[in-house]
RNA sequence: CGGGGCGUAGCGUAGCCUGGUAACGCGCCUGCUUUGGGAGCAGGAGUUCGCUGGUUCAAAUCCAGCCGCCCCGACCA
């Protein structure tokens, strides 16, 4: 008889792709349901993983040019509402303090859903000069959107992001600094999360409130829909406008600076289990993998494990340790060797090192990767020059196989029925052209679920419009998240 | 916000229709035997049944209101 799984259980994703992200989140103790609908519960395993990301992505940051601070949390009523489109983009999904101290208070204040309201006010006191600018901040912060539907990581009501706000002089050089920090984060996702993104400019309908121009990363997930997995705007003068920046030229004018603002969150955390994990759990690319090794010792038939297993396995930790790799020992009594290799594959460790009386006895161990669980024996003595360099090959054969199960998700289609044909059962990507029409593409939606993920950069490719036969743009369509 | 489902031990559930002292599996604790793909046996601990109120001699069960979670839809920089 089959023993009870009950804990373990994950469905399949071809059963029920949303239920196994559900699963996955759950039983391998990323996070974890709070008592506030949306307000979820962010693990020491899941924390990790945001640590290990936030740091990279920092270092990112800071090196071209951007230093952090921080800004408060709450933000008056009026403040908001000094831009028009801003605040009837995010009041809807705003939450208030009416009340401190026991009295209601003279003024609600909002808790930040974004920091643009907060951050450009503080600038209108900071820039006077030419020479105060530019300005390049980035904040490590929470924010809160009231949304209707959430899910863990996807979509939370409370989540973690850096958002980025940034002053130039001239509109060249704020257009310049979002598709810098677009590229940034580009080359974010694919080397470190080895998830490809299309990268591209926002339909009018689908830009941030209040913003000029809005570009974006957009990911494909295992069940055919697209993430976006950060955004880049530039605000133009608006914010300037509305919050009273101004500053002296070096002509001695009174003029307005240029504002840019940029942002990713712990939803890419979703996207890049949706991205790689399997029916067995998560698969976690090496560059962001809380442990990268996990040494599951194997006890000899008669005896006991601390005679020559375990301090060997502690030998083996050490040694990959010095060789900078982040490496577990597992090590625990409580349970067998079956139930180890389920419960890390589960976690999405890249490599399973197991070490038994036999492995000692030839002076290797066998590395078994996560996601082909194909094993290679290794020699002790090669082990900190073998195991970075399988890490290496893991963290890009992860990226290859999103590469390539995006290219095999990715649809040009010539005719409307052949759009409505492919989003209905393939999903995906679907390259088309689009007249620029709002009408159309609300159209699109309504009638397909998929709305224009992004314009591609560069100059408009020329194509027909797949609703009108108009003359048009290629555009990239699919269902979103 | 509309439609549907659900809330009983840490987790998964039965019991509810037809009211009568709360049950099963996993997990947890102790001991022994095991251990190269999710161990076995024995003994134990743990639930005022989402909340509030009502009906009743008696409520997990019936009634009302509320709260929360999940799915579908609408909405979502």
């Amino acid at each position: 008889m089959e023993p009870e799984r009950t804990m373990k259980e994950i469905t399949p994703r071809s059963v029920d792709f949303s239920q196994w992200y559900l699963d996955v989140v759950l039983k391998a103790e990323l996070a974890d349901y709070g008592p506030v609908k949306g307000c979820m519960i962010i693990r020491p395993y899941g924390y990790a993983i945001w640590e290990a990301m936030q740091a990279d992505m920092d270092r990112r940051i800071k090196e071209t040019g951007h230093v952090n601070a921080y800004f408060p949390l709450l933000i008056p009523k009026s403040y908001l509402e000094k831009e028009k489109e801003h605040v009837e983009g995010f009041s809807p999904e705003c939450a208030w303090v009416t009340i401190g101290g026991g009295a209601e208070l003279e003024e609600p204040l909002a808790i930040r859903p974004t920091s643009e309201a907060m951050i450009c006010s503080t600038y209108a006191k900071w820039v006077q000069s030419w020479r105060d600018l530019p300005i390049l901040i980035n904040q490590w912060a929470n924010v809160l959107r009231w949304e209707k539907v959430t899910r863990p990581f996807l979509r939370t009501t409370e989540f973690l992001w850096q958002e980025g706000h940034t002053l130039h002089e001239t509109e060249e050089q704020a257009e310049e600094e979002t598709l810098k920090m677009l590229g940034v984060y580009k080359s974010f996702v694919e080397e470190i999360l080895a998830m490809p993104v299309l990268h591209g400019r926002k339909t009018d309908s689908e830009k941030f409130a209040g913003a000029l121009k809005t570009y974006a990363i957009e990911a494909l997930m295992g069940d055919g829909k697209a993430l976006q997995a950060g955004t880049s705007h530039n605000l133009g003068q608006h914010f300037a406008e509305a919050y009273g920046i101004e500053y002296l030229d070096r002509n001695q004018q009174r003029v307005r600076p240029w504002s840019t603002s940029w942002g990713t969150s712990t939803r890419m955390i979703g996207g890049m289990i949706m991205t790689h994990g399997d029916d067995n759990g998560l698969i976690l690319p090496p560059k962001i993998a809380p442990h990268q090794v996990v040494i599951v010792p194997i006890p000899p038939r008669k005896g006991d494990w601390n005679e020559a297993v375990l301090p060997k396995a502690r030998e083996v930790q050490k040694q990959l340790r010095a060789a900078g790799v982040r490496v577990h020992l597992d090590d625990r009594d409580q349970h067998q060797t079956g139930y180890k290799y389920a419960d890390w594959e589960m976690r999405g460790v890249p490599f399973r090192l197991e070490l038994g009386p036999k492995d000692i006895e030839k002076d290797q161990c066998v590395l078994v990767r996560r996601d082909n669980r194909s094993k290679t024996p290794v020699p002790l003595a090669g082990l900190e020059r073998a195991v970075p360099e399988m890490l290496a090959t893991f963290q890009s054969d992860l990226l290859e196989r999103a590469r390539k199960f995006q290219a095999d998700n990715t649809t040009r289609v010539s005719s409307y029925d052949e759009f409505k044909q492919v989003m209905a059962e393939k999903r995906g990507f679907i390259v088309a052209g689009w007249n620029g029409d709002p009408a159309v593409e609300k159209r699109i939606k309504e009638e397909t679920k998929a709305t224009i993920r992004v314009m591609p950069m560069g100059d408009p490719i020329e194509a027909k419009c797949v609703v009108t036969g108009e003359k048009g743009r290629e555009v990239w369509f699919a269902q979103a998240y």
